[in-house]
DNA sequence: CTAAATTTGTTCAAAAATAATCAAAATAAT
DNA sequence: ATTATTTTGATTATTTTTGAACAAATTTAG
């Protein structure tokens, strides 16, 4: 029995039965389990079965559906309070630029049936949109697997192309001495480029990211038109803000 | 009984029932509670399901990326057969253009384990492929939600940016009288510009599509330089195309 | 609001599976 | 026939998975 024959009846198995486990499949080969070990390496080198602890499974059974919807529950009773106001300043026919935070992800459920513009560099986002009313236009360029989002100096030029009448921004920290900071320099790059291309911009913050510096400070709070925040925010510290130009709704 | 398994069945439990607690869980998949939760846990960081105290519960998503997935199932035994022998042309470092049909999609788990970078128009190949170790890079543009990808100008122009080694394309139709056609301008448009800037281009296309003519037909039988089809496929008919100067591969 | 019950997170040890290494056997090449 | 190459199997070390025990946190009941 060679390796071209223990295939036939490994990929045999897995397709009846959904999976295979090692020490079966050692018995029905009549071979080392050392053996069947090797063989699952190539097949699934091969993409030709998906390989577990103890065995193997049909691809079609390992697939995961996106997984970014339960990272933006985080603080989620704050971000959907957040979104529900930033949604409330979206009127019909709008241009709506949105960027790739967890936070804005959240604005979705609220402008589904708006019929607007939606140009967007985050993945999560057009899943999110995909067969309601609003208009996709997705950034290009090459994609961030961690962040779920286009970037790049191809997805940048794309917002170019564009004029949006708000943008929407989430941002990683904000603070009085250093402004906007963000953990990536890519993240940086895209609200930068948002918020010049849109008549009006809207940083969606959450209170927990006021007064913390995140790795790359990138802009000035007054970037942005408006910061829409939750209500536990510190009142003294909106008053701060406010007097260094941006306008908090809340 | 493994993670994998496990998991298909929790998440098969909490769908059809709409939540499940840890006891319950522990007997049916007959193992300890410390697991179960353990395997709650994974698939809650996952986003698949939602947890809760003592349980959990179902996670609505307004996308459902099991619908598409469900549709490429038709004649999913051809089109696999396809892709595997598609992925096979594959190798190592390659840049790939894949289209938007749902033969195509098929191929990603198929490539899902190669270094490879794709670039692509469709959505649902994106999703696929995300945290996997193929570089993505989608086409930006406006977004046909009834296609669920990119078309139209911008998408066209992304492509043109970038010069692939190979190019997968799906198609409508095929005859030997009026070469490929297509049941959409949009199909075609971005047909022709993936062929036009791939060194070398793949026709993805079950022997049920041929001798028979789309809405639109818009290429010679040889833009594409191969033909990949089921082994159901008429022996003259191949005859027949090959003549046309494509290169038939089964 | 407090106490009891339940659920969860953490730490640790056992068990199972895998990876790595090396030797033996089978196969191919000269 | 002999040498080189590939494949297989055995052994050991490492990693992963699992379950138990117990402390911490959360929920429920009173």
């Amino acid at each position: 029995m060679n390796f071209q024959e223990r295939k036939q009846i490994i990929i045999e198995k897995v397709e009846t039965n959904g999976s295979a486990d090692v020490k079966e499949l050692a018995v029905l080969l009549n071979t080392s389990e050392i053996t069947v070990r090797r063989d699952l390496a190539i097949l699934s080198d091969k993409g030709l079965i998906f390989r577990t602890h103890g065995g193997a499974m049909k691809l079609s059974l390992s697939y995961d559906p996106v997984d970014f919807v339960n990272k933006s529950a985080v603080r989620g009773e704050q971000k959907d309070y957040i979104c529900q106001i930033a949604a409330s300043y979206i009127k019909e026919g709008d241009v709506v630029f949105l960027d790739c935070g967890s936070t804005v992800f959240r604005i979705c459920p609220f402008i589904r049936n708006m019929k607007i513009k939606v140009v967007t560099n985050s993945i999560p986002i057009v899943n999110a949109l995909l067969n309601s009313s609003v208009s996709l236009n997705f950034a290009g360029g090459e994609i961030d697997m961690e962040r779920q989002a286009s970037h790049g100096y191809v997805a940048i030029e794309h917002f170019t192309r564009y004029r949006a009448d708000k943008a929407f921004l989430g941002v990683d920290g904000i603070s009085f001495a250093n402004g906007l900071s963000a953990s990536s320099e890519k993240e940086a790059e895209i609200s930068t480029a948002l918020a010049k291309y849109a008549k009006e911009s809207f940083l969606l913050c959450d209170s927990s990211k006021f007064e913390k510096d995140k790795y790359l400070p990138f802009a000035p709070i007054n970037m942005a038109n408006y910061l829409i925040t939750d209500l536990g925010a510190n009142e003294s510290l909106i008053n701060q803000y406010e007097s260094l130009g941006i306008r908090i709704l809340k």
